[in-house]
DNA sequence: CCTACCGATCGGTAGG
DNA sequence: CCTACCGATCGGTAGG
């Protein structure tokens, strides 16, 4: 067995190791899914014995719980900066889809399938937890509909609409491939198209 | 330890109990994922012993493949009446919505979340074995946005509008609660209007 | 389809 | 952060 690197057995970069085991959790869970992947395989993955983790982390769950709770609040802040510097309700409508499809396909995107893959791999409290930050999310993003609506945009801001357009877009971390013709610029057009067509109201 | 049934030691109904074993194994890989399911808590769960779903499957992979490919088949088979039924593009498309939520949302639909949290546990081959059904599939719905653009009851067809599509469906079973306000009918009309707005061309 | 079992692996811990 | 280790569990098999 080879060690890709040598321990930094006691010294200075402490949240460093941290954010690197966070890293690649994230990356081994979306790979492998959470109980497919090992302490043992994250361990590895930053030049770790398959004891430490537990040095920065108490336990599996906690590691899971980091990756979704940390990935989504980093979501959020992007998502209401976005929505921030739009000056017209279409603007922001465009603005909250771009942020959202940079979120769910850019790089750091591991903890948005793992957040959909490993939800059940969760306990209650945990959650809870991540659930609040996620709800955060929606309300940013639900706001945004009520005011494109107000302006003509589109017809409904209901629920179902809601949950309607939450999928087409979440739905894309499911076949979107870098490598493959459309960038993400085309599908967010392509999005903004389908969900709200210019000449539909 | 209780054992929920006597064994069937020997004896007749032999399709019977590898059916028994696809509905448990489809039901506890939905509740808790292939990689947390063991094959105890599937035996268990028609009253069996450890060692004799072995009996019935090679292995635990295939169990999962059956899984897939039988629920998929059901599907393809439900929805290709659904369509032919129906007398004309716009008949066709409610046809294809109604049908692709019952699959999605009705009893037996465990294969469902399977599929979609599960695939990557799948070998190489039962991988190519599962998606040729799945592509068949998505061949017959797309044939019916086809006619329903020519019939101009929306404005584009292609790739991403399907991607689109399949996205605000296959989402609602994340949220779609059977307890919950709106039932799969209302979920389909408003589907309908939110994909192709009657006055949308 | 059961009994009895094996080899391998895993999350986590003690002690340094 | 490492070494050394434990108890538990798991997929699968032999033989009936």
């Amino acid at each position: 067995m080879v060690r890709p690197r040598k321990a930094a057995a006691l010294g200075g970069d402490e949240g460093n190791r941290r954010a690197e085991l966070l890293r690649a959790a994230g990356r081994l869970f979306r790979q492998k899914g959470y109980e497919a992947t090992t302490i043992r395989d994250i361990a590895a993955a930053v030049g770790m014995r398959s004891g430490s983790p537990f040095y920065h982390f108490k336990s599996k769950q906690e590691l899971l719980k980091t990756v979704m709770t940390e990935g989504l609040s980093a979501a959020l802040d992007a998502q209401a900066a976005a929505i921030a510097a739009a000056d017209s309700p279409r603007a922001a409508f465009r603005a909250m889809v771009r942020a959202h499809l940079a979120t769910v396909l850019g790089p750091g995107a591991d903890f948005i399938p793992v957040l959909l893959y490993d939800w059940r791999c969760l306990d209650t409290d945990s959650r809870a937890e991540v659930k609040a930050i996620k709800d955060r999310y929606e309300a940013l993003c639900a706001g945004v509909l009520v005011e494109l609506k107000r302006a003509g945009g589109i017809s409904d801001d209901g629920k179902l609409t809601r949950l309607f357009m939450f999928g087409a877009l979440n739905w894309v971390s499911q076949w979107y491939k870098p490598e493959g013709e459309a960038s993400i610029d085309d599908i967010a057009d392509a999005a903004v198209a389908f969900i709200a067509p210019e000449n539909s109201v």
